[in-house]
DNA sequence: ACCTGAACACCGTTCAAGT
DNA sequence: ACCTGAACACCGTTCAAGT
């Protein structure tokens, strides 16, 4: 899948071949943040399609192997591009919480943006969301943190007003986050086929975190 | 990643370079079922680096094209992984169900089933899950519904009883999915750090279907 | 310091040819 | 029918060399 052949080659990467089309000369900028904006760039257009080092490079106008002054390897520049994926990630959680004053609706906000910030950028989710790469990278592991933390947080909030009952919000979080990321991810990969039935996004990240919010809510009996 | 280079290529391939090393006739067996299991076990064995055709057609002693007798490319190859993957799983789900007879505890054990799956074979749990691939291959999709199925039905047994609140168990097993397969997600990425904590993945999957299960009770306040 | 060019050991896929 | 062998257009990574 990866190779095309000779059969529907209409791209054709010459540029470097033979008189001088495009004179790609030294690239006399961050180069580095030019790659990790192509990557992110290729990554969001070209879908799960798996990018490659040699595409990013020609499509900033650089020799493939220029990416090894900036990048030890191609999975240092997937865990750059998944922390800045992070960054834009937690923005839009508190963008969506800004405007809520109510902890309970702020709560379910932040769900229906992460969805949606999924539902946005699939691939970009996706490679946020890889096994190896944090453990190996710190800064990626770091703002993956703050992102949980603002889940723990929100859930402070509603028990500060007695909305959600009391415990560990560090432990109420990990339910709360799975069911939105259970969501997320199963939308992004499009397992139940419920894009046919006509309910939007955000109507499902509302009603899945309800239920969430009624299981977590304060209540009498045990 | 992919390429090791000159470096530490200590696995040579050269069985069928020189003078007959293990002398590779033709297979004459259910090659396509020797095939897909090679395929598993390297996913299984191999982590998340994806396996390769290659190497696939290697380890079972035939040479790369012939795996083309029998699939159009790889992608049909690695959705009958899939699959498989999802006859396992719900075979798995099943054998949780049948030991219990409360419908709560029933649904909650298939939840701890379906998460100790993706913990055991987490490649193959991601290959499961994989946007393209259920799409264009309708018996993958199939068995997926089907999976999806169980937890409806199981939902649906609890509304028999009067353990879960009325509606359409279709619409109430999206979050029920969804938090189940969050966490497996989330634990199969190690995404948050919790494995520092010394709570089993049993557990944090009853602690997380608990809490849904609260909110999918039925109740007399609205 | 930053980038190029050639090379290496891999890929997935195609196709004519063998049995 | 089923498989091989050679070829093609790609990969990621290394390394000596250029400015």
């Amino acid at each position: 899948m990866r190779a095309a052949g000779g059969i529907g080659g209409k791209r054709r990467y010459d540029s470097m071949r033979g008189g001088g089309a495009r004179k790609r000369r030294y690239h006399h900028g961050d180069l580095r943040r030019a790659l990790v904006q192509a990557a992110l760039r290729l990554i969001d257009e070209a879908g799960p399609r798996e990018f490659t080092l040699r595409e990013v490079a020609r499509s900033v106008g650089v020799t493939h192997t220029a990416l090894y002054r900036h990048f030890p390897d191609k999975a240092a520049l997937l865990a750059v591009v998944a922390e800045d994926g992070f960054r834009a990630l937690k923005a839009a959680i508190l963008r969506a919480c800004a405007k809520v004053p109510d902890p309970l609706a702020r709560f379910q906000q932040a769900g229906v943006a992460y969805v949606r910030f999924a539902l946005a950028h699939p691939s970009h989710f996706r490679v946020m969301f890889r096994a190896e790469a944090s453990a190996r990278h710190p800064p990626l592991q770091k703002v993956k943190d703050e992102t949980f933390a603002l889940v723990v947080s929100a859930i402070e909030a509603c028990q500060t007003q007695g909305l959600v009952r009391a415990g560990s919000a560090t432990e109420l979080a990990l339910p709360a986050w799975a069911i939105v990321h259970g969501l997320a991810a199963l939308l992004v990969d499009r397992s139940p086929r419920i894009q046919r039935t006509r309910v939007s996004a955000d109507q499902l990240a509302r009603s899945v975190t309800e239920t969430l919010m009624e299981g977590m809510a304060r209540r009498d009996r045990t």
